[in-house]
DNA sequence: CCATGTCAAGGTCAC
DNA sequence: GTGACCTTGACATGG
């Protein structure tokens, strides 16, 4: 099993989530930002290997207005090298990745705007992946989105949307269980229709288990996982006593 | 220099 | 109907 935590490193004095306001884009400012973000990530692999944490999350911020129309830039040649270097650390120690976009992405959208943006915002997630030469086992975790007052509408609108998508795209998706509107059992569901993995959310899953027990939902979950998509991931994480957040761990 | 309002984006719920 | 909340930090403005 392999442990991490997801995109920031508090002991290193480096942030590989920086970014800058949507008003003050440039391509330097770019350039300077993935730049300081890669050459950070590259230092929060190093201590994660020296620590033995052999999985991470990197965050989406890592190539900040990637998707947004406003970026023209080609950061995949211009930091080729860098990309390269820092895939071949991360496959030659092991490292298992993910990431995961934001709650902006809906693919179940009845707008079809949103859902034009939420997939290109997931093929730059891929396409980062892509750059560092990693296999399918590097995958990229989302929601299944809204409700919409149809449920059933919803799921269906989902299954259509991830069967239309391009293959390297679905070799890496997965998806999770949410806290409010999709469960386990609804994922399973889904899974069924389309075979994307489900990655289980303990601490979602108990705030909303739809009957579930966690070792019940632990059984199901793996089972959709395949050789290629590697070892199952679980995102766990706890709350302190006074209800504040203090931090994840996954596994897998 | 520091405090604090705001940041690309959607959906849901409490009020 | 408005605003808080979500993975949370960090940018950017005004003092």
């Amino acid at each position: 099993m392999k442990i991490g935590y997801p995109c920031i490193n508090l002991s290193i004095g480096c942030s590989s989530n920086r970014t800058f306001r949507l008003k003050s884009y440039s391509e330097n400012r770019l350039v300077d930002t993935v730049t300081n973000n890669l050459h950070c990530l590259w230092k929060i692999l190093k201590f994660n290997v020296f620590h033995n944490l052999l999985f991470f999350r990197i965050t989406s911020d890592i190539v900040p207005f990637a998707s947004h129309p406003i970026c023209h830039f080609d950061w995949r040649t211009f930091f080729r090298s860098e990309l390269a270097a820092i895939g071949e650390y991360i496959a030659s120690h092991d490292i298992r990745i993910s990431m995961h976009p934001g709650q902006y992405n809906v693919l179940n959208s009845p707008d079809n705007d949103i859902v034009n943006r939420s997939i290109k915002e997931l093929k730059y997630h891929c396409d980062f992946l892509d750059a560092l030469n990693l296999n399918a086992k590097a995958k990229i975790q989302i929601h299944v989105g809204g409700v919409y007052k149809e449920k059933d509408r919803s799921i269906m609108r989902f299954i259509k949307c991830y069967q239309n998508l391009e293959k390297s795209l679905k070799q890496r998706l997965v998806i999770e269980n949410d806290e409010r509107s999709y469960t386990v059992s609804d994922c399973i569901n889904i899974h069924a229709e389309t075979g994307v993995p489900v990655l289980f959310d303990v601490f979602h899953h108990n705030i909303n288990n739809a009957g579930l027990t966690n070792s019940d939902a632990l059984s199901k979950v793996i089972a959709t996982w395949s050789n290629r998509d590697g070892v199952p991931m679980i995102d766990y994480s706890s709350f302190k006593g006074n209800g504040l957040k203090i931090g994840h761990t996954y596994s897998n």
